[in-house]
DNA sequence: AAGAGTTTCAACCGCAGTTCG
DNA sequence: ACGAACTGCGGTTGAAACTCT
């Protein structure tokens, strides 16, 4: 006699297994998805389950794109938690980890794209996303540091990060085949993040308008102040 | 109108950390 | 102290929706 084991169900979550999902999760609350799993006979992993609710069904959650207020905190909060989503996420009530880490690849796409094209937007995106690491003050960036419990993170004045900026880029990351890499230090994340050549720029003349730009933009926000970066040790 | 290219979003996978017996 | 089971996280993928040519 075979016996044929029920393969576990996969893929998308139709309406009824979502009702069924979510008044198990009500009995059992939204910790126990093994459990919940084997009773609720959704025939799904404990694992699917708990992304479901929390990507999906978690009446918590706000629906629609982020708002540009929101794109902006994830920006931001990148520039200091690099890649760790949840943790960003949780500064943002009702987003989810899988949103804001959907947003940011988006992001990276969207400049390293302009980028290549050598356009002027290419440029003022990425000014944009120095900007707004820029902006947020010391004071915040220290509170929230602190509360991530990243003491011992290094501070930048502007001096410093203009060094890093043209010593790192034997100018702008020059890289192995002499191509534009514009993900230095400065905006670590930008690098891991963005895979394939996506940084990859030939002309010289477009690195150097690249960092005039940049250079430009921050003297006109920073004129009285200093921006703080932070490097995870 | 249609096909190609791009973007968005949901879901899966592997791994690391935590909990529990 | 140890190992198995469970949970959470970050990276990746693929399909659907959308935009462009």
């Amino acid at each position: 006699m075979v016996v044929v084991k029920e393969e576990t169900r996969r893929g998308p979550w139709s309406e009824h297994e979502d009702r069924q999902l979510l008044s198990f999760v009500r009995m059992l609350g939204d910790r126990r998805w093994d459990l919940i799993a084997k009773v609720s006979g959704l025939n799904r992993t404990g694992k699917s389950c708990r992304l479901r609710w929390v990507n999906y069904l978690n009446p918590d959650l706000k629906r629609g794109r982020l708002t540009p207020q929101e794109k902006l905190l994830v920006l931001q909060l990148h520039s200091l938690l690099g890649n760790r989503w949840s943790k960003i996420a949780r500064k943002l009530p009702g987003r989810t980890d899988n949103e804001i880490k959907n947003y940011w690849r988006a992001h990276m796409r969207k400049i390293s794209k302009e980028c290549k094209r050598g356009s002027s937007l290419g440029t003022s995106l990425v000014c944009d996303s120095l900007s707004l690491i820029s902006e947020t003050p010391p004071q915040s960036i220290s509170s929230l540091a602190e509360e991530n419990g990243m003491d011992g993170v290094k501070c930048y004045s502007m001096d410093l990060i203009w060094d890093e900026i043209e010593s790192s880029a034997g100018g702008f990351g020059r890289g192995m085949d002499g191509a534009c890499d514009i993900s230095c230090s400065l905006v670590p994340s930008l690098s891991k993040d963005v895979s394939e050549p996506q940084w990859k720029i030939d002309e010289d003349e477009l690195r150097m308008s690249l960092l005039d730009d940049a250079r430009s933009f921050f003297s006109n926000f920073h004129n009285d102040t200093e921006a703080w970066f932070f490097n995870q040790t």
